[in-house]
DNA sequence: AATTTATATAGACACTTATCTATATAGATG
DNA sequence: CATCTATATAGATAAGTGTCTATATAAATT
């Protein structure tokens, strides 16, 4: 995973709404009106927010009858984690191992 | 820690210049001019992205004569990992608890 | 002390984005 | 089929941000 492709799935989770989306979708799935309600944001404004995490992949969806209904992607989330670990974590093809040293001085 | 608070966190990380930053520390100090000769983009540009990093404190800095040294703060990466584990967790107390269902129809 | 090297700050600009209002679409129901 | 409910799309706007050039500061060196 490049590093651009992990900033822009980061990009998605550094808003507060949509991290409380998550939180809220962790005990199981929802529909759209149920979180609106829960919110003081418009209803577009829920529909873009629900369209940036289903396009990164951390909610699945469906429609049920005239509601559509969110799912969290646990997975996508512990490959998240998985990705800062071993930013984290000193690597034995770390790219750290291509920048020089001492170039000033 | 609140959804504003880890969210204002993982905008730090939202950005590919800034994981490289990162990942390139993940090994051992470094100094400015080094991590400059790395990259495309200018010098303020990178003093910036190094600000951003110590005000949010992912990493450590220290002044070695007329340079200025970086150093990774691993336990913050891991805190951030810890929110995020927890997030993806369904918790004892969690949010959805007080998010009613049947707001709708 | 004057100069060079390394880094920080100031200010500007293009681009993104979170939000809104207005409107369209899709499904359910009378 | 007409209407109501639930959601999506279009377009606008204010705020944020990654980048730049120009300049200031700080430490080292001659």
């Amino acid at each position: 995973m490049t590093y651009k492709a992990l900033a822009s799935t980061l990009k998605v989770l550094s808003d507060a709404s949509r991290l409380e989306i998550l939180d809220i979708l962790s005990c199981g799935e929802r529909c759209a009106c149920d979180l609106l309600e829960h919110f003081q944001f418009s209803q577009p404004t829920l529909s873009h927010h629900m369209k940036t995490l289903v396009d990164q992949g951390f909610v699945t969806t469906f429609k049920d009858g005239n509601k559509r209904m969110y799912q969290l992607n646990h997975d996508k989330l512990k490959e998240i984690n998985d990705h800062l670990s071993s930013l984290n974590a000193s690597q034995e093809a770390c790219i750290c191992n291509t920048v020089k040293r001492g170039a000033c001085q």
